[in-house]
RNA sequence: GCCCCCGUAGCUCAGGGGAUAGAGCACCGCCCUCCGGAGGCGGUGGCGCAGGUUCGAAUCCUGCCGGGGGCACCA
């Protein structure tokens, strides 16, 4: 019996319980279903009694009584206690918790996958790098979390596109250009120009590779720079991404929208609804209508449209193509842009708190050695992805950035996030997961298989912590996706691996000595199997790679 | 001045109204005749302050205090 089973028999308890007139109230849409801390409060445990209290005009202890007679008849249900202040404690029969260990085997890779954000179409939008420099930590963060949702998002059932928006078109390219030119030439690079050391590097890639950039002069020059340094970060940007295992299903051009001519459609779009006026010789978007402080330029004055014209189109390319919900994952720094996105919404017409969803990430910090390793692009000592990649690797990187709420500032410790021991949480994590297959291979060889399953042997309490665990999984996936929050299986699967390693110790599954294999050894293995399963889809939740040995 | 985020253990952080607030680090201990000790068990120690809503608040609301980040005809 699993949770969603389980609040199914408590609601048909309530609505029996209404049947009889034993009060008065309306069946909730869902029954919350709780697992205890303390297992003398059983397996499971809601709160309804208590939400029933008020419309019931009576008191919760007595609501739970009669909810309680209703539900102890319900096959599976052992019993069933009144406590505290209302609550109903739930102890499932031993076979009725155990059955869960089978099913979750048979549904293998589709354990976890849901239906909660079905029929929603999705645009996923992070990283986002400018195509002027290399990712650094800031978009890493996202990078990990983002591709986590993305998978977060499809198996909670939505219809989910990641899309990474490049910046390739306006004055920062240029000035990028400007600079591979001037370091190329031995020149000084312009004060509001791009100095880092990578700037050098890529200069001296760009002439090895074409010789001929030398000779170019005046605007030519700074163009041929322009566009060879573009493909050159783009690419780069690409390869880093990959290596993270990140993949985006669109790249898309701001450049390419511009020629397109969508940035002018949406301007006659706004101007269409009423919403955009000339003053001073530019154009503007009346965003104080929506609640921002002032309005904002979409064309200025010399002719050139801002970003945030761009931004309004763009928008608007995303609801064109279709996605009902458009999802923006940004740095901390850039958290004044929420308020204007939003805006661009409700002038184009739409209910911003339906279309829109504004993640906002917190700042990363790397600490070696007690000391902070600096990111800063001016000062040419930016920590890149690549960089973060090479200190910690890819498995440790991506779940150590995921275990975290992106709404917090983070720091992490080098030496801490690449520890191979319990104390270093994605190795504890993979440990487990390598254990149930060490596990498993040891039991075939002594003839332990998938066959005999019978659940009601499974009656340790160890047993009884592991397999509600695991009948969490899919209720974690499903409210990890729906509050954006892919730390939530990262925690999950900590838990879930300290349950397993528990039961490990207590609940031996290999006979010891001389002893003879039983049922319950043999029904163990489904346990361990499916223990198996969920960690695997966890991990694969969140891009790290789950290993048979380490 | 206005806006956003955050104040939970000595440190890094979980806890989307529920019972005795958790994990890792750090510090002090314990467990290998037995499926991998990359494991398990125990101890020390905490919700910034003040109100409010509620049967019940770390969680929701208001104010204050403290930290971070934003408020361009930049991107």
């Amino acid at each position: 019996m699993t949770p969603a089973d389980l609040s199914g028999a408590v609601l048909a308890a309530v609505a029996a319980c209404l049947d009889a007139g034993e009060f008065g109230a309306t069946v909730p849409s869902e029954a919350v279903i709780d697992r205890p801390k303390n297992p003398e409060h059983g397996d499971y445990a809601t709160n309804i009694a208590m939400r029933l209290a008020k419309p019931a005009g009576k008191p919760a202890r007595q609501v739970a009584e009669a909810i309680a007679i209703r539900l102890r008849e319900t096959t599976g249900i052992d019993r069933v206690d009144v406590a505290g202040p209302g609550f109903l404690n739930i102890t499932l029969a031993t076979g009725t918790l155990g059955a869960i260990a089978k099913d979750i085997v048979t549904a293998g890779g589709d354990y976890g996958r849901s239906d909660t954000l079905a029929g929603q179409r999705i645009n996923l939008e992070f990283v986002s790098a400018n195509p002027t420099g290399p990712v650094h930590l800031g978009h890493t963060r996202w990078a990990a979390l983002g591709d986590s949702l993305h998978r977060l998002l499809e198996a909670a059932g939505a219809e989910v596109a990641s899309e990474h928006y490049t910046n390739d078109f306006g004055s920062q390219l240029q000035k990028f250009g400007a600079s591979l030119h001037a370091v190329a030439h031995d020149e000084a690079v312009a004060d509001d120009g791009y100095h880092g050391d990578y700037i050098d590097a890529v200069a001296k890639q760009l002439v090895d590779a074409d010789p001929g950039l030398l000779e170019l002069t005046g605007d030519e020059a700074v163009a041929a720079f322009t566009e060879a340094g573009y493909a050159q970060m783009l690419e780069g940007i690409q390869h880093s991404l990959r290596r993270f295992r990140v993949e985006f299903d669109v790249w898309f051009s701001e450049r390419e929208m511009h020629a397109k001519g969508e940035v002018d459609a949406a301007l006659e779009r706004l101007r269409a609804q009423g919403h955009v006026y000339d003053k001073d010789g530019a154009v503007w978007l009346r965003t104080s209508d929506f609640g921002d402080d002032k309005d904002r330029v979409l064309v200025r004055s010399n002719g050139e449209k801002t970003y945030f014209a761009a931004d309004a189109a763009y928008y608007l390319d995303k609801r064109g193509r279709g996605f009902t919900r458009c999802v923006y994952m940004l740095g901390a720094d850039h958290h004044g842009y929420v308020g204007r996105l939003r805006t661009i919404a409700s002038c184009a017409g739409d209910d911003p708190a339906e279309t829109l969803d504004v993640l906002i990430g917190q700042l990363v910090k790397l600490v070696r050695d007690g000391e902070e390793l600096r990111l800063s692009k001016r000062a040419g000592t930016i920590v890149t992805l690549d960089d973060f990649v090479d200190l910690v690797g890819v498995d440790a990187g991506r779940y150590s950035l995921a275990r975290w709420s992106a709404d917090t500032p983070l720091t992490l410790d080098i030496a801490e996030i690449t520890r191979r021991s319990n104390d270093n949480p994605v190795y504890y994590v993979q440990y487990a997961h390598a254990r149930t297959n060490n596990v498993a291979r040891n039991a075939a060889e002594v003839g332990i298989g998938l066959d005999v399953f019978r659940p009601e042997l499974l009656t340790s309490p160890y047993e009884a912590s592991l397999l509600t665990a695991l009948g969490e999984f899919p209720r974690v996936v499903a409210t990890a996706a729906e509050l954006r929050a892919p730390h939530r299986v990262a925690r999950y699967l900590e838990d879930l691996a300290s349950a397993y390693h528990r039961w490990y110790d207590e609940c031996r599954i290999i006979p010891t000595g001389d002893d003879e294999i039983t049922d319950v050894n043999r029904t163990r293995a489904w346990v361990n199997e499916a223990t198996r399963v969920v960690l695997a889809n966890g991990l694969e939740l969140l891009g790290v790679t789950a290993p048979e040995r380490m």
